[in-house]
DNA sequence: GTCACAAGTGTCATGTTAGTCATATAATCA
DNA sequence: TGATTATATGACTAACATGACACTTGTGAC
């Protein structure tokens, strides 16, 4: 439950860096939506609209104000660049948002910065055995809700052995559009309206 | 909640041992990051932003404004990992805080989520180019107070090439240890009473 | 050396806004 | 309830934005 849905001036002022005698003059100008309270004659602002404020004015939006929307992002791991590209077209068709790590310091530094929902992982990247990957991900990285799906041209026993070091499902190369699709929407769904 | 602190024009000027209409010049340029209020216009820069720029242009930052302790962690990248332990007891001993990443993944996620004042960067790592590195790390990641030493057997000219491409000084290997901790500290100095 | 040029910085004047102070009152907390 | 903190308000002061222009510095050509 969100503490406060409703802001004071000062609380404001303090998010702005500005003195909560100015956030009264921006309420006041009608720059920022807000109402009074009786009594003393407080200011309230709504979260949604001081966020909005702040979009207009294009300033930083503290992230505990920030919506929560649901991760439907996908990191898309292949040395082949045609490969990743044409995962992350199908994806982005699908609804999902993507990036491309191309090897692996791309991935981990994607990994932390663009926090995905999802990696596609080639047990083959050159330089990294999958499985130490596997193991470097569940063990070091404090992402608990990533799902990975490993996707590769090895043989499905492999494959197993890589769900059972910690990846959520697999897919064989090759494989049709349709049949990545479909098993990422079983790892990451997206809501109905995302579709 | 941890409202960010901002910092006005005026003040940054202070700091800078400039006007502030000198200021307003370097964020409408882009070269610092800033934000605009509503009303007249003001500026506020957000302190890290602000040390970030300081940082990038090799500009003493004050005390007050680095709060946090000063950052001493040293991500070392080697794939040969007694090169790597080797490095990291030496940085160790000389007052560093060290992690050690053996390939890219693990470079990459400690790079965000460590947050290394420096990495020394092994221009061979397996499956990735250092140039491509160095390009990567200096484009995509947003960490522009990184310091990159470049550690190779590679021969002068493409140490060379590899400070042209964004790293801030160079060692060959072989190296003493005392030679490595001199380079260090040039770019990632310790305060008196850390050393 | 010097000349021209470019880019960056400081200065000035003007208009506007943000911060400060004092005081009153409501809200919050123990 | 009583004490403390936060906010509102008005008046005043300080700070900032802006445009125009002058000054400084660095660079390259001659």
């Amino acid at each position: 439950m969100t503490p406060a849905r409703f802001l004071t001036t000062g609380e404001i002022g303090k998010y702005c860096g500005v003195h909560f005698r100015t956030v009264i003059r921006w309420i006041e100008r009608g720059e920022l939506k807000g109402h009074k309270l009786p009594g003393r004659g407080d200011h309230r602002v709504q979260v949604e609209d001081f966020v909005a404020f702040l979009h207009r004015n294009r300033m930083p939006i503290p992230a505990e104000l920030a919506p929560i929307e649901p991760n439907r992002r996908v990191l898309v791991t292949d040395d082949d660049e045609n490969m990743a590209r044409a995962m992350a077209r199908t994806l982005t068709r699908a609804g999902y948002e993507t990036r491309i790590a191309g090897d692996g310091l791309q991935a981990g530094v994607l990994l932390e910065s663009y926090r995905p929902g999802l990696m596609t992982l080639d047990l083959r990247m050159p330089g990294l055995s999958g499985f130490q990957v596997l193991d470097f991900i569940r063990t070091e990285s404090r992402q608990d809700d990533l799902r990975i799906l490993v996707v590769s041209a090895l043989d499905e026993n492999e494959l197993q052995r890589a769900v059972s070091r910690g990846a959520d499902d697999y897919l064989m190369k090759p494989f049709e559009n349709a049949e990545l699709v479909s098993r990422i929407q079983g790892l990451l769904p997206l809501s109905p309206t995302e579709a």
